[in-house]
DNA sequence: ATGTTTATCTCGATA
DNA sequence: TATCGAGGTAAACAT
């Protein structure tokens, strides 16, 4: 990893065309040759970057030669070509403040808890949660354009279809009408209404859930764990 | 800004629970006080990070102080803590292979060409690229579920609702789909016939508009723009 | 390799 | 301030 400070200016050409005018910035450049181009604010994202696989050209010029050159006295050229797209980034650095580097090696990897699949997991777990009486068929119940996240049966028996988001948007409606459509097809399962289930709903996905006939209901990680964590003690 | 590359461990907790292994890594302290953690590839993303706004606590032991805890010899904690959220981030350095600060000011920042905006620009502005005849009605027509990019007619007078993506997916044949349900509910405007219009359109959402009854359009970027640039020149 | 879904999404526009 | 939609989405996961 090569960490540079320096006053610079970006130009990007691909899937837009943006630049960067000079300022003085961190560039990094990882192992695998992609680069960043940050800014001291803002979030995670980089003003601009490269991603691998990608091609890392450098030019230098002396000081004397950059002064020659009135207009625009970089000093160094990186050209950062990405080898599918096409994509291409151009920095040049106009006085560099920081210049080092440091082997770093692969990183052992990010452990992570509380993502979609532990919410699925844990109303799996307790899906009596969602109504008395309710069962679970199976998670991950395959159909033809996908696997609905839970399928289960009411206190009546009759099948339920859950899908299941951290955050309830739009989107998963439409997604979990699409698995409806299908499922009701099938007359071993028919009828088959739907449960939309998230840490939180938005108002718009709530309105169209309403019109497709399909509930909404809100999950509290902290409470399924909880209970999740109650029944495990028991054993 | 702060660089510091070190050998650290990394906890957060917040939306989730994450956790980092003992490794060397690339810290970054912006201005602002949010921090990043890099490692030396998988490029773009930290693979940990707090953001702004938030509040930075250092604790340091000496080498002797961090000796004593023989179990867990870090010689400086990061406590970062998000204030509304309440996520916090924690970072224990172990050895520090390099530690500078530079002061870079406010970023200028970027200059953007080419977006979804610009595409539905050019499109309304040369709308008898669709078929000769076609009108602009306008820009952002709007519905109850939100404004329909282009509205337009043929050569007929018969109602076109038009949606443009940079790439064609089948989300924007089911947001094209929405909007033509709720225009066709208007008496003034039916029958309204769809047009997908995107600069390159995947196979799947070709296959639903199909079946939708929606017709696909490839739109080009460059041609667009040098008939539009062509149409100024006249002038 | 390709398609699909998630994300501590980020970011900007807008009501 | 909240909400909504777009992103050079990126990244993970399944096919």
């Amino acid at each position: 990893m090569r960490l540079v400070v320096a006053r610079c200016a970006v130009d990007y050409t691909g899937r837009l065309t943006a630049h960067l005018p000079l300022a003085p910035r961190l560039l990094i450049v990882k192992a695998d040759g992609s680069v960043l181009v940050h800014s001291d604010g803002g979030s995670y994202k980089p003003l601009n970057w490269m991603s691998p696989p990608c091609r890392l050209r450098t030019t230098t010029r002396t000081p004397e030669e950059a002064a020659l050159d009135e207009d625009d006295a970089w000093t160094e050229q990186w050209d950062v070509a990405h080898d599918k797209s096409g994509d291409h980034l151009r920095v040049r650095l106009y006085k560099v403040l920081e210049d080092s580097a440091h082997e770093l090696g692969v990183d052992p990897g990010l452990v992570k808890d509380g993502v979609e699949a532990h919410l699925q997991a844990l109303l799996a777990d307790n899906i009596e949660t969602l109504g008395s009486g309710f069962s679970l068929v199976r998670r991950e119940y395959g159909t033809a354009i996908g696997p609905v996240d839970i399928l289960a049966r009411d206190a009546d028996g009759a099948a339920v279809a859950i899908e299941i988001k951290r955050r309830g948007e739009i989107d998963g409606v439409e997604q979990l009408t699409r698995y409806l459509e299908l499922l009701n097809r099938d007359p071993l399962l028919a009828p088959v209404r739907g449960i939309f289930a998230a840490q939180a709903i938005k108002p718009q996905a709530r309105v169209l859930a309403a019109d497709r006939g399909i509930s909404c209901v809100t999950l509290d990680y902290d409470a399924l764990r909880g209970i999740d964590d109650a029944d495990t003690r028991l054993f």
